[in-house]
DNA sequence: CAAAACTGCCTTTTT
DNA sequence: GGCAGTTTTG
């Protein structure tokens, strides 16, 4: 453990505040590369010093890697000790407190996550039951308004209350039946986990006193990302204690599209009577040409917390902006631009980053650069758990644990094909729903009454089959790898990829996945003595796949802006900077374009040295080529104004 | 019931 | 332009 002088030796005077502050609320606004970890860790330790026991810290992230990373500093400064610091993202510190309490909360003991694209298909067939038509409601609008719902605290009786047309009635009853499904299939979606934690300290005061007794001392990182049931489940911890430090940045908020409520950090003052406010406005990332263009651009936001960025640095290079004539042009200049840069030994691959507004962006990039031989690495993108192959493999496990969870059940009933075909599901969905019974349990029961066509009769005795021998091998606490494999091979998974990719170098990388899952599972097995099924399906939908952590290989990085948050590169290439992409088209019309300027700072502050924006004047759209603009915020930057021929975002 | 042809859609993404 | 979901055909 490192002592006071120590630990506060290498910190700024505004940085040696935020961590001197300890008692009551305190809002740390930190600003891109201010080093706001830091100041979480080392404040972590002071309260160590000061006698604060380390199990009465609470430290509490947004994802998975920040918290590995606030693990892995904490551990640096004070060792062992690090262990016992309660630190974890919200959705683990919620499951916990979720399966511990589950029957204060009527929940069964273990149950499954649906993630949001078991939610959409869930969604369709609520639409379908409900005969609506995929027509007249967009199921994944109908996703996005629930989950809207959720992050706002209400439940389907508040939406019918709410409801201002015929289109809300049906949203909400669409919710409605979308909690029954979710309750009747044992499963919970990602919004659940922090409403029914809220609920339990809200319905329990026991519950709430002996958290607050636990946790004398609460931290929450990226505080401009909070959702409302994730404010008021920290709200209820610290009640009367009140000692909560939140640390995060307004300008970087941009994830207010799934919930994040950007008012929280803004009215934190409010929220907290009597909050120390603390500003750390000194950025060591970059130099001072890429802060004044960050400047520039956030000034023009008018709900923010005033503030302005300098950098420790000083001068540097000018900030860039490029015209090209369209995406591929965009990409082979930038091509061009990182060998001339490399084959001069004035960078390596890995010093550059490719920041894109949208998924299909890299498309261009990524022919450009293959045919180049420059080595790129995809961040983010389709995710692991999107692939077919893992949605497969993981539909068969998530049955085999919770046999009630239908939705799992009806991707595998005929993948491999068995003979089981729609008219046959259709048939047992529609007595399961008159018998109020699971989908599997009918189809057993169709099974043994010989109700099925031939060719599913086969079918389905053979995949029940495999299912049970699955079943009892992780019921017995076999070996889970080789339970896993057998299963595999058992509904002839392998030969299914084979059949499904003529090209054999195409299935051999769709195979390759599957390998890449047993991987996990070898993982997970060698991590945990006690490998069950339902901890790694928990483990393997809560952890991001941190398979693309060989942060040593030395390729360009190619990401959405997204992505990209609290991440630096040497030189960066902010592309398609252009009205109807950067800010948005649709930001236009639902009012989000200060979310999307927040966007352009994140982006423009990735930069260390180098910073490169480009704009095309034409750029093919859905197949078609359409004209484009440069976004307003490169005139904002220069402190110019758009030109009479110029078209904003909402004409695009 | 499964393969082939056809249609319509299309921000961002972690938990 | 590319994918997923649907309809048509074998």
């Amino acid at each position: 453990m490192k002592t006071q002088s120590q630990l506060l030796k290498g910190l700024n005077p505004e940085q040696r505040r935020a961590v001197l502050t300890t008692d009551g609320p305190v809002l740390v606004l930190a600003g891109a590369g201010t080093g706001k970890t830091r100041v979480i860790t080392i404040r972590t330790v002071h309260l160590m010093n000061e006698g604060t026991a380390p199990e009465n810290i609470l430290l509490v992230t947004f994802t998975n890697k920040a918290a590995r990373e606030m693990r892995e500093r904490l551990s640096k400064l004070c060792g062992d000790k690090s262990k016992e610091v309660m630190c974890g993202t919200f959705h683990s510190f919620c499951i916990r407190l979720i399966r511990e309490h589950h029957e204060k909360l009527g929940l069964p003991k273990s149950f499954g996550i649906c993630d949001s694209s078991d939610q959409l298909s869930a969604i369709k067939a609520q639409l379908r039951e409900l005969r609506i038509a995929e027509t007249s409601v967009n199921p994944r609008a109908a996703q996005s308004r629930i989950s809207l719902y959720k992050n706002s605290l209400m439940l389907p009786e508040d939406a019918f209350k709410e409801a201002e047309d015929d289109y809300d009635i049906i949203i909400a009853r669409c919710y409605e039946k979308y909690q029954e499904y979710l309750r009747r299939s044992r499963v919970l979606d990602f919004d659940d986990f922090l409403l029914y934690t809220h609920e339990l300290l809200r319905d329990n005061e026991d519950v709430r006193t002996q958290l607050e007794k636990q946790f004398k001392y609460v931290m929450i990182d990226e505080y401009q990302d909070t959702n409302t049931p994730q404010y008021e489940i920290i709200r209820a911890i610290v009640k009367n204690h009140r000692n909560i430090c939140v640390v995060g940045d307004d300008d970087q908020s941009i994830y207010g599209w799934r919930g994040a409520d950007i008012r929280k950090i803004l009215g934190f003052e409010k929220d907290f009577p009597g909050a120390k406010k603390v500003y750390l406005g000194t950025n060591y990332r970059s130099t001072q040409e890429i802060i004044d263009a960050a400047n520039m651009i956030i000034k023009n936001n008018s709900s923010r917390h005033e503030k302005e960025l300098r950098s420790a640095y000083g001068p540097g290079e000018s900030v860039a902006i490029l015209r090209v004539e369209d995406e591929m042009h965009e990409a082979s200049h930038i091509c061009g631009d990182i060998r001339h840069q490399v084959s001069r030994e004035q960078a390596h691959y890995r010093d550059f980053a490719i920041l894109c507004r949208t998924a299909q962006q890299p498309r261009a990039f990524e022919s450009e650069l293959r045919s180049a031989n420059i080595p790129y690495k995809l961040v983010g993108g389709q995710s692991f758990f999107d692939r077919k192959e893992v949605r497969d493999i993981l539909s068969y496990l998530r049955v085999i644990d919770n046999p009630a969870d239908e939705t799992s059940f009806l991707r595998i009933v005929n993948t491999p094909p068995r003979g089981i075909g729609k008219s046959t599901v259709d048939k047992a969905l529609a007595k399961a729903t008159e018998q109020g019974a699971g989908a599997y349990a009918v189809f057993k029961d169709m099974h043994k009454e010989n109700e099925l066509p031939s060719a599913a009769t086969k079918g389905f005795g053979k995949l029940s089959e495999a299912l049970r021998t699955a079943y009892t091998s992780v019921q017995a606490n076999d070996d889970l790898v080789s339970t896993l494999r057998k299963l595999v091979t058992d509904i002839a998974y392998h030969e299914e990829v084979a059949r499904c990719y003529p090209d054999p170098d195409t299935a051999q990388v769709r195979w390759a996945t599957v390998d890449e899952l047993l991987n996990f599972a070898e993982n997970y097995q060698r991590k945990n003595e006690t490998a069950d099924l339902n901890g790694f399906l928990q483990e393997l939908m809560l952890e991001e796949s941190d398979k693309d952590d060989d942060d040593n290989s030395n390729a360009v990085t190619l990401m959405t802006l997204h992505a990209a948050k609290g991440l630096e590169f040497r030189n960066v290439y902010l592309v398609g900077v252009e009205e109807g992409i950067l800010p948005h088209k649709r930001s236009a019309v639902e009012g989000t374009i200060e979310e999307e300027r927040r966007l352009m700072y994140v982006g423009v502050t990735r930069a260390q040295r180098l910073l490169l924006m480009t704009f095309c004047t034409a750029r093919a759209k859905f197949g078609k080529l359409q004209g484009c603009h440069p976004s307003r915020f490169l005139f904002e930057m220069k402190g110019r104004t758009p030109p009479d021929d110029w078209v904003p975002a909402s004409e695009v």
